[in-house]
DNA sequence: GTGAAATTCGGACGCTGGTTCAACTTTTCA
DNA sequence: TGAAAAGTTGAACCAGCGTCCGAATTTCAC
């Protein structure tokens, strides 16, 4: 086994032991564990603990800012757009799902503090990226020109972060379910479906797939 | 100052402090610093740091399921109590807000596995009653039939919790606000208000004291 | 096969942090 | 006012954990 893919194998089992007892819980030995080494043999691939959790973090939410950026360029309707955002994210959020579960848990500012990550900067893109899908919707009068675009951001992607807590991968709802559940509701609310359907300017075009 | 008023402020201040820092990070030291006490001087009023966590857990989860049972046996329509529920779930948050913020970052089963409290089962109860205020609408014609509706409850409480990580109490929205804005958006999604208006069966009375 | 390089081992070191405790100080109340 | 009770101190103990390092083992080129 090549010197990075070992690394690599190192980062992933950090990854999940981080995320099962959280950085400060997890001991270096539950890593080592992880892989079947002694922990002293880690450090012959990595320098210290913080730098192992510096190492993950790195990645996933520039993936997500990458996946947003795309969307937006797309000539979609601001319904749409706004599904697959929903849907763009919950998915990241399942893939990654070890590293959201630092992220959230965790308070990461110490790791902006002395290095070359920017965390919360790349979280601020990100937001500000949500905003112009939901400033698009009130432009085109389809969304609420009311709403608090900040609020409604948050309500949304907490939603989504929500489902750190609860989501099984063998659980009842497949991610795609709860995708298109979480855009109806955002789009739609809890009115009948029927009633709304009929006074909606806007139908998502994604719910035709599966019809649950 | 009386025995039970300093173990209070123990407690008080272990709250903060394992909100700020998480409980595993935060020290024992720590929670002595933020009473100006010496670290030895705290274990004359408790036993060990998990008890100091353990104390903690005990009381806001319960007081939550007793303010829902109590809006759930009101005669109010299924979208008014939801708005209610939503507040209700949000005033909580914000007055235990270093509680959850620990319940939330933490796993806090180790706390179930050897002593009487039973954190978990809190939440089941917690959980069944959100359901029942959903199925309730759904009963009466007013909600979409056709949600899951613990992918709606936990949309909506996911929403809810996510405040934790953005509401801070001197920004520029007040709780009220984001509570009357969470429940609008869940009561009608994201359509322009007017349309929704027009459509909804069952307004909302809270809006009428701050229209924003 | 042999030697060097890469990798892993296993123990040691030092620090941190939870907990204990006997001594000291303050409060209480007869 | 004085003695007992309540509360606090500060040092010490000890276990756990991150990190280091020389020795042992494996890998691999020649």
């Amino acid at each position: 086994m090549s010197r990075k893919a070992r690394e690599a194998e190192i980062y992933e089992a950090a990854a999940r032991v981080f995320r099962r007892k959280g950085y400060h819980a997890a001991r270096i030995q539950d890593v080592a564990d992880e892989l079947g080494l002694h922990k002293g043999s880690l450090y012959y691939y990595i320098s210290t603990k913080e730098d192992l959790l510096r190492g993950l973090v790195e990645g996933p939410m520039q993936r997500m800012v990458a996946a947003t950026r795309e969307i937006l360029a797309t000539r979609h309707a601001p319904a749409q757009k706004l599904t697959r955002v929903i849907e763009m994210h919950l998915r990241h959020f399942q893939e990654s799902k070890d590293f959201f579960g630092i992220f959230l848990r965790e308070d990461l500012d110490f790791l902006d503090a002395n290095a070359e990550t920017d965390l919360r900067g790349l979280v601020r893109t990100y937001d500000a990226l949500w905003d112009e899908v939901l400033q698009e919707g009130i432009a085109a009068g389809v969304f609420d020109a009311e709403m608090e675009v900040p609020i409604v951001r948050k309500a949304i992607i907490g939603m989504c972060n929500g489902t750190y807590t609860w989501f099984r991968a063998d659980g009842p709802y497949p991610i795609q379910e709860i995708a298109r559940q979480f855009a109806a509701f955002a789009l739609d609310g809890l009115r009948p479906r029927d009633a709304a359907r009929a006074a909606a300017t806007t139908p998502s075009d994604l719910s035709s797939s599966s019809t649950a």
